[in-house]
Order: C-alpha cells, then sequence, then structure tokens
RNA sequence: GCUCCCGUAGUGUAGUCCGGCCAAUCAUCACGGCCUCUCGAGCCGUAGACUCGGGUUCAAAUCCCGACGGGAGCACCA
C-alpha cells in the first residue's frame, strides 16, 4: 500500500477522531445512562463532561439516556436550579429520553430500607454525630448497631417516619472494621426538616447519596453509571447496598474530575467573590459555568469536543484554557463575520483622501456577504499601530489604499498613496468618523494560584465601524487583528467580550 | 495518621490490561518559514516527555517491589 497509494497513508494518519473508548460489557441497544446533577447550582465545565459522557455513550450504543435529579437534599436543592440546568444542558445540545427526581421515589427508597432493616443489615443510631464519628475513626461500633435492628429498628423506623422530632439516621451494617472507612457503617437516611421545593414538608426523612444513588441507578435499568473519581472509595457501599437488597448492579466506573488553570468550580470559592462584588454572578465572563463559558463566546460544539479530547481517565488534570480556545477558534473561525474595531483610536487625516464607497468582504473565504463604508479624509486607527510608525512611513489602510505618513502630532496627516497593495506594507483595520464607541471586556484568569487576581478582567476602549450597532445582542464576530468578541446588551449599552484571539 | 486512586514534553492526551513494530502519538503552547490586504485560519518545520531506584526478561513506558510526588476519603453534602 505504501508504494502504491502513499497519499492514502498520509492521510489516514492526519485524521484523528475523538471517539469514545468502547464500553465494557455493552451492546448495542441495552446501555442506559444517567446524568445525576443536584440542583443546586449552574453547571460548570466539569458537570459538562460528565453529561457529554453519559449522553454520547447512550448514543453510540443506541442506548437510553436518564437525566436525574438528585434532589435528596432539601437544603441544597433549589426549585429554580432543576430548571436551570435543564437550559444549561439543552444549550449544550445534550437531550434525553427520560427525565426525573429522585425525591419522586421516596416510598420506594422508604420500602428498601424497611426490608434492610428487617433483615438486620441496617439500623437505627441515635448516638451523636461526635459519638459516631470517633466510632468510625477507631472502628468501633456502638450498641445500637446490635440492638436496633430487626423488630426492635423497625419500631423506631417507624417512629422515625412518624415524626421530625425524633432525629435518628439509619446505618449500613457494613464493615466496622474496614480498612476502607467509607465501609464503616454508612449513614443511609437521616432527618431533614426543611421545606423541599418538590415535595413540599410530605417528607423529612432522606437517603443519603450512598444509597439514593446505588437504588436509583439500580432500579432506573442503568448499565452504565459514571461518576468522578472521589466516589471510589464508596464503590463498596454502592455494591454491598445493592447486593444485600438483591437488586441488580450496574457496571460503575470513575473518571477524573476536570479543572481549567485559574478557573475554579466550586461554589465555596466563587461565592465569597461574587458577595465582594469581584465577579458579577455564576455566569461571570471568567467563570468555567456553561453560562459563563456561553456569554464570553464559547460555543457547545467546541466545549463537546474539548472533552472528548481530555478523554477520561483517572489521571487528574488541570487544563490550560488555551486548549479549550483552540477548539472553540477553529469552530469560530470559518462562521463568524469580521468587522473592524479600532483599540485606543488615534485620529488619522488624510489630506488628499478620495472620497470612496467600500464593499469589505465580512468573511476572507467563506460568501458572507459584504458592509459597505463610505470614507472621506477623516479616519481612526489604533495608536499601538502608529507608535511603530515614524514620518516618511507607508502603511494601508486594510481594505482601502494606501497612506504616507506625513506628520506625527496629537492626530496623525497623511497623503494618499495609491491603491497597489504593498505586499511588506502594514494593513491596519479603520473606521471613518463614523464609529460606534465600543468597550470590550477582556477576561483573564480569575485566579492565579490560590489567589484572586485583582486584572482578572480588563477593559478595552476602542471605536467599532457603525455596521456594529447594527448587529443582534449574543452575535460572536471576530474584530480582525484584535479577536474574537460575543456583542452583549448591558443597560441599552453595546459591549463586547473578548472571547479569545 | 490510616486507606484508596493517579504519575508520558510547559499543558492536555495516545500507548500500559495482552512486554518487542515506541530512538514514544496527536493537540495545544513557544519559536521559525510559507500563504493571506487580520496579530485569525490554513500549510511546513524546530524544540520539548515515559517521576526515581531496584528486580524479572534476550527485550520494560508497558510486569513486580520500594521510594517520591499529586489527588481523594475518613459528613446525618453530593
Amino acid at each position: 500500500m505504501a508504494t502504491l497509494a502513499p497519499e492514502l497513508l498520509k492521510k489516514e494518519k492526519k485524521e484523528k477522531d475523538f471517539s469514545l473508548p468502547p464500553l465494557p460489557l455493552a451492546e448495542k441497544g441495552n446501555v442506559i445512562t444517567r446524568f445525576p446533577p443536584e440542583p443546586n447550582g449552574y453547571l460548570h465545565i466539569g458537570h459538562a463532561k460528565a453529561a457529554i459522557i453519559d449522553y454520547e455513550y447512550a448514543r453510540l450504543y443506541d442506548g437510553t439516556f436518564i437525566l436525574r435529579f438528585d434532589d435528596t437534599n432539601p437544603e441544597n436543592a433549589l426549585l429554580e436550579f432543576y430548571d436551570a440546568q435543564i437550559q444549561d444542558l439543552r444549550w449544550l445540545g445534550i437531550e434525553w429520553d427520560l427525565e426525573y427526581h429522585t425525591s419522586d421515589h421516596l416510598q420506594t427508597h422508604y420500602k428498601l430500607a424497611e426490608q434492610l432493616i428487617r433483615q438486620k443489615d441496617a439500623y437505627i443510631c441515635n448516638c451523636t454525630p461526635e459519638a459516631i464519628k470517633d466510632g468510625r475513626f477507631h472502628a468501633k461500633s456502638c450498641a445500637c448497631r446490635n440492638e436496633n435492628t430487626g423488630s426492635v429498628g423497625l419500631d423506631l423506623w417507624k417512629q422515625m417516619l412518624a415524626s421530625p422530632e425524633i432525629n435518628y439516621i439509619v446505618r449500613l451494617r457494613g464493615e466496622m472494621d474496614s480498612d476502607n472507612t467509607a465501609m464503616r457503617d454508612p449513614t443511609l437516611f437521616r432527618v431533614i426538616t426543611a421545606t423541599h421545593p418538590l415535595t413540599s414538608d410530605n417528607y423529612h426523612v432522606w437517603p443519603t447519596y450512598d444509597f439514593a444513588g446505588a437504588v436509583e441507578d439500580s432500579i432506573s435499568g442503568v448499565t452504565h453509571p459514571f461518576r468522578t473519581k472521589e466516589y471510589e472509595l464508596r464503590d463498596p457501599v454502592y455494591f454491598h447496598i445493592l447486593n444485600l437488597l438483591q437488586l441488580r448492579t450496574p457496571h460503575l466506573m470513575e473518571f477524573s474530575r476536570l479543572s481549567i488553570e485559574g478557573m475554579p468550580v466550586s461554589k465555596r470559592k466563587i461565592k465569597p467573590l461574587i458577595e465582594q462584588g469581584l465577579v458579577s454572578g455564576f455566569d461571570d465572563v471568567r467563570l468555567p459555568t456553561l453560562r459563563g463559558l456561553k456569554r464570553r463566546g464559547l460555543v457547545p460544539e467546541a466545549i463537546k469536543q474539548f472533552v472528548f479530547q481530555q478523554g477520561f481517565s483517572k489521571v487528574e488534570s488541570v487544563v490550560d484554557f488555551s486548549l479549550v480556545e483552540s477548539v472553540n477558534r477553529k469552530f469560530l473561525d470559518p462562521r463568524v463575520k469580521r468587522y473592524y474595531f479600532v483599540p485606543d483610536p488615534v485620529r488619522l487625516v488624510v489630506a488628499d483622501a478620495p472620497k470612496k464607497t467600500v464593499k469589505l468582504p465580512l468573511h476572507p473565504d467563506a460568501a458572507m456577504g459584504n458592509r459597505t463604508l463610505h470614507t472621506a479624509s477623516i479616519f481612526y486607527i489604533p495608536r499601538q499601530d502608529m507608535q511603530k510608525m515614524k514620518v516618511g512611513d507607508v502603511f494601508r489602510l486594510k481594505g482601502l489604499y494606501n497612506v504616507k505618513i506625513t506628520n506625527i502630532d496629537e492626530t496623525i496627516q497623511g497623503s494618499y498613496a495609491g491603491e497597489e497593495i504593498i505586499q511588506e506594507s502594514a494593513k491596519i483595520q479603520w473606521t471613518t468618523d463614523e464609529t460606534m464607541p465600543l468597550k470590550i471586556l477582556v477576561p483573564g484568569l480569575l485566579f492565579k494560584g490560590e489567589t484572586f487576581n485583582p486584572e482578572s478582567l480588563r477593559e478595552m476602549q476602542g471605536y467599532a465601524e457603525k455596521a456594529v450597532a447594527r448587529l443582534p445582542a449574543g452575535e460572536i464576530i471576530q474584530f480582525e487583528r484584535v479577536g474574537f468578541v460575543r456583542l452583549e446588551k448591558q443597560n441599552n449599552d453595546t459591549v463586547a467580550i473578548f472571547t479569545h484571539k
């Protein structure tokens, strides 16, 4: 083949697909996956990774994909986030076959709990949290373990269900002497009296993640649940619970969390910044929340591809944002309109300027049409470019004609210097005196190491060409020689958010 | 402290299960060139890595042991 058609070999090598590795124990048509967010906040890039992997595997195997809200802690779940998360997922281009809430199934969970207690595989513990913690640390069990199970346990369980005043917990009879502390009789149910956004005050006994997660995965038919690595120690708990209940055990798998250098995802870090007014909210353009990324001009396809490129090993990685940028740029470049923006403008007067009407292409390659500009003798050009120039230099007003500099002062004086393109001359973007003043917000790294970077959001002031004023908010364009930006309305003003170069 | 997971260029990743075809893949970043009326895209090139130490073997990124480094868990959060 190498001798017959060497070009084929070459091409094969170049095409890199980021398709998912095959799933173990998977058959086409028989794969069910699930994405189980807790409705307690906005989705971020880490959630996106999980959701994309879950969703894409279901698709790859012609399977079923479930969106399940793990809302078993009424203190955390907030009504607004069910919807917000749905919107974020839709934006990502993810579709699900089934949607439900773990809180829909509390009665089932109660029945299973009862079964465990009856089997003496779970017990009611009324020790103090401190005692429990201490016991777990020292691998010592308490008296409740043997006393409050079976029929005695069942009785206490009924009391728990009957009154929120009975503040006991249900614990699994695991292995108190296990090396794995997760197995030292983990909590299965506890009393939480906060009002739940969906079930209101109807329930006050709530399953913990260990119980609810395992049970839901099993009874909803999930075949391949993925979770992040920090749950790995809880795998034995997961399987133990299902085995005791004689429920089907899915094929659990873990992958590492995805984090981006300088862009924290944790609410613990972000919330104080919002409260201090250092970031505008969870949709701040410096944040890796889906909303932040969207505002910044990241497109869902790019996020998806970025996730694929990361793969999903168990290696912890801190990705550089430039990897995200480059993927995004490849999506944006072919389909985004070009305009001129002049940062830090300086006035240019071309004394003998011919009056012209020019059509400038909206894209260098793609057929996107033109915008029309009328020029006279007044222009604005970037100060930075002018600082490199001296009297006598010739540069080109990009797409227009050449100008020879005759004087440099507060303003630049120039003279018309012909139309033909001079290969080695600078081509500089410009506006006429018909401009649109525009501010570009330039996001940087929110954190440098562990400390907040006070210069993480800079501003670039300048003039955009007038046509930009007619573009709809939300449009992403490229300002030539500046970078990609997304336009946004902020109190009746249009501002641009710098996406990346 | 104990337990578990992980360790390939600056960053991310393929390869590790089933040792040889790996003088190690691809991307990104950096640098240089070509192309282009953009500092974008495209094309070409340069630079850059198997954490360390032992062992097994004819042969180790790949298997074994140990160290070191990073992460996680020891919640009535998920």
